[in-house]
RNA sequence: GGAGAGGUCGCAUAGUGGACUAGUGCGCAGACCUGGAAAGUCUGUAUACUCGCAAGGGUAUCGAGGGUUCGAAUCCCUCCCUCUCCGCCA
């Protein structure tokens, strides 16, 4: 959520930007609507000073009066303040002057590329025949069992999944080896976390990702939805507290599964396990002030580019467009890692920068050194996702079927090798 | 799931229809005192909305939401959460 404040003073400019997003806001009627709250707001509170010197000489009946006044206006009042929320939570956070302006994703900058794609000396085969060979992937189980876009990972494929996260935990919670990659800025470790993989809809709306709500995994009886990703249960960790400068940058890596209905992508992707319901994924979620954000946010690329790097596989980075980020971002760099069977590269890691958008409706402060309180600035991204193995799985694979184990992470599968 | 006890300011606690403008203690901040500190004394100590150029004012907030009443921390209803015991269970 925006600030009223802010969208008052620039209502031209908050429009402009949305429409860079895509979307189309009525802030005329938002401003409308604003008005004649405030107008209520002041009439109530007008009366009630009245009730209380009212009741307090006990005249019945001028109270009555009052009373009744004061129901209709709080009703009124009632009708204007949903109108209002429903209009300026449309309003999407707003894009960094350095994000580039387009349309859809054809519109996204790689900024920058590292490693050459490798040249292999014979047909590659892609990352699902690559894992029913050796017998680490099963979709076609998992389809009896659970149904479409579901999998089973297996064996060596399962060890090589925790042999990732446990070098990511190494490093993010290493605070030596954080330096070397953050310069100037604090190195403060990372603090790993198990998230619960529910959450009520009050918190997930508070997110700003209940919506689209048919992406969403929901179950009735308990009135709890699925997360989409750890961030969504890591996010509101602080919600409704006044952290202090002193303890700032708060970072979290968070392990969990992530459920995803992937509703209107029938036929994308549709082969094995590059985009299913559930899979595994390592997120960071970080709280820092106001001025920190943005260099946080370049920091967590450099997390990502560094392991990346470290796994060797080749990959972009992109600066995503306006109309092409997601709704609370205010700037959103992804990196895609190459694909030999595509010839291509594919996502597998976002480093969002939310700014104070998620902050605001979930009420997490900060109180600055100076004593002044106000939202802190939230980044969330990908460390690892179920992705980064399949990754792993075509650049590694060898002529006679079998797949290479990336260095740096020998020591965490025991093996150097997958084989059927 | 059953039975019981609770949820009040950062923390602890008082408050059972009007003087609650929520008291007290601790904590925190500042001042005094001191060679310096501790102790002591004094002062201050939230958030949100809203009006105002400002100084400042008004309103709301005692787990949440409804209700009763001229008037609710206090009475009634619904819900949430925490704790204790029992049951079930990785």
């Amino acid at each position: 959520m925006l600030d009223i404040k802010f969208i008052r003073e620039n209502p031209k400019l908050v429009e402009k930007k949305a429409k860079q997003k895509g979307y189309q806001v009525d802030i005329d009627r938002l401003l409308t609507v604003d008005k004649k709250r405030r107008k209520l707001i002041e009439e109530i509170d007008g009366l009630r000073s009245q009730r209380k010197r009212v009741a307090e000489k006990r005249d019945e009946a001028k109270g009555q009066l009052i009373k009744k006044d004061l129901r209709e206006k709080e009703d009124q009042l009632e009708r204007y303040q949903e109108e209002f929320y429903t209009l300026i939570r449309q309003i999407p956070n707003l894009p960094l002057e350095d994000v580039p302006i387009g349309k859809d994703e054809t519109e996204n900058q790689p900024i920058r590329k590292w490693g050459e794609p490798k040249k292999f000396s014979f047909p590659v085969k892609d990352y699902d025949e690559l894992g029913k060979t050796l017998g680490i992937t099963d979709t076609e189980t998992a389809s009896k069992v659970t149904g479409t876009r579901f999998g089973y990972l297996k064996g060596q494929g399962v060890l090589l999944e925790f042999a990732l996260i446990r070098f990511a935990l190494d490093l993010l919670t290493n605070e030596g080896r954080l330096r070397k990659i953050a310069g100037d800025l604090n190195a403060k470790p990372f603090i790993p976390v198990i998230p619960p993989v529910m959450i009520k809809p009050q918190v997930f709306d508070k997110m700003a990702r209940l919506e689209p709500k048919e992406e969403r995994y929901y179950i009735p009886s308990d009135d709890l939805y699925l997360i989409g990703s750890a961030e969504h249960t890591l996010g509101p960790m602080h919600m409704e507290e006044t952290l202090k400068e002193k303890d700032l940058p708060k970072r979290y890596v968070g392990f969990s599964t992530s459920f995803r209905r992937e509703a209107g992508s029938y036929g994308k992707d549709i082969k094995g396990i590059f985009r299913v319901h559930q899979f595994d994924k390592l997120e960071i979620e970080s709280f820092t002030t106001s001025g920190d954000s943005v260099k946080e946010q370049d920091f967590i690329v450099a997390i990502q580019e560094h392991l990346m790097r470290s796994l060797e596989i080749p990959y972009q980075v992109v600066v995503i467009c306006s109309g092409d980020m997601g709704g609370p971002d205010a700037r959103q760099i992804d990196i895609e890692a190459w694909f030999p069977s595509q010839n291509k590269y594919r996502e597998t890691h976002t480093a969002d920068l939310m700014t104070d958008y998620q902050a605001r409706r979930l009420e997490t402060k900060v109180r600055r050194n100076d004593g002044k309180v106000e939202f802190v600035h939230m980044n969330d991204a990908t460390v690892f996702a179920g992705r980064t193995l399949l990754a792993i799985l075509e650049n590694y694979q060898a002529k006679d079927g079998s797949v290479l184990v990336p260095k740096v992470l020998q020591k965490y599968t025991g093996f150097t090798k997958i084989t059927s």
